[in-house]
DNA sequence: GCACGTACGTCATGTACTGG
DNA sequence: CCAGTACATGACGTACGTGC
């Protein structure tokens, strides 16, 4: 029979009918009036086709089918009740999943050890799947489920997301030494910009745009942390995300100072579809990538640049 | 956002039956 | 025969989905 026809609450009336064999106690066990629960029942037999029960005297008596749904009927709403009951306490320990983190280069270098450490240690039985993960396909990537949770710094396309600041991060200048200390020179040299799509319009070059400024943008990569090697041995200045800046730039024998203009500084967000909100073990993932989040924003060095440059 | 139709609830009452 | 009990039915209200 076609089920979508079928009220699931009338299956519980029945149960209670076929049990109880009254319509008024019936409609008492599932808190329906005598009226209520005989008009049901009539839905019943119009619905299976069997009067399921028929009244001599007294007593109502139960038909074959009536007899036959009896035995079935109850098991069967056993068995939904359990499913609908279960929630079972979540223990990352017996967690078996694969876990899927979308994130770029940038993300990963910041938080992926600390959250790989976190994982082995709490939860060693599950996989984690890194993917190459942007905002700009994040809707569709965390809609297909191909993703569990990206990072991700806000931005369009993220509407109608769940998301969770995790930590902020500012842009901190890089190039072979002597840094330049004023707009002018800063503006006198080649450039290189980080950028996903291969745009070379950056947060740079908008703080720039708004004072009518615009500089020469030579090379362009989708990379965050080969950005610092491009520019050691060559006069490419750039500016890059802190943490990445900070951490790289010194072994290369590069320069990091503070731009000489006023940039906002980022935040990097997990991003998940809603429909994980409530599930345990993606809450349980999202808590860990915060508290990795913390970890990395404590270890940060005193040394870090101002966000804002001394111009501003 | 509103009008309309449908489903299903309650209340009041009808009907069928039993037992004193 | 009549009071009591139990299911069925009609009138009406409300919630909700649907189409404009």
């Amino acid at each position: 029979m076609n089920l979508s026809a079928l009220d699931l609450n009338l299956l519980v009336v029945l149960e209670a009918l076929l049990e109880e064999r009254s319509v008024t106690a019936a409609g008492k066990r599932v808190g329906l009036s005598q009226p209520a629960t005989s008009n049901a029942l009539g839905r019943l037999r119009a619905l299976l086709g069997d009067r399921l029960l028929v009244r001599r005297g007294r007593a109502l008596f139960l038909t074959p089918r009536g007899e036959q749904l009896r035995r079935d009927v109850r098991p069967a709403l056993d068995r939904l009740r359990a499913a609908l009951a279960r929630r079972p306490a979540f223990d990352p320990a017996a967690l078996g999943d694969e876990l899927r983190v979308g994130m770029n280069d940038y993300a990963a270098y910041v938080l992926l050890p600390r959250l790989v450490r976190r994982l082995r240690a709490r939860a060693p039985r599950a996989r984690l799947a890194v993917l190459a993960f942007e905002t700009r396909d994040a809707a569709r990537a965390l809609d297909a489920g191909e993703v569990h949770v990206g990072l991700a710094v806000e931005g369009p396309g993220l509407a109608g997301l769940e998301s969770r600041p995790l930590l902020r991060d500012d842009f901190a200048l890089v190039c072979q030494p002597p840094a330049p200390r004023t707009l002018r020179s800063f503006l006198a040299r080649p450039h290189l910009l980080v950028s996903p799509h291969g745009g070379r319009v950056g947060v740079v070059d908008r703080a720039l745009a708004a004072q009518q400024l615009e500089r020469d943008v030579h090379v362009t990569l989708p990379h965050f942390l080969m950005a610092p090697h491009l520019l050691s041995g060559t006069d490419l200045i750039g500016v890059l995300a802190g943490a990445v800046a900070r951490d790289i730039a010194p072994a290369l024998k590069l320069v990091v100072a503070r731009p000489p203009l006023a940039l906002p500084g980022f935040t990097l967000s997990a991003v998940w579809h809603p429909r994980l909100t409530d599930d345990p073990a993606h809450a349980w993932l999202r808590e860990q990538l915060a508290e990795a989040a913390a970890e990395q924003q404590a270890s940060r060095p005193a040394s870090a640049p101002a966000r804002r440059s001394r111009d501003a």
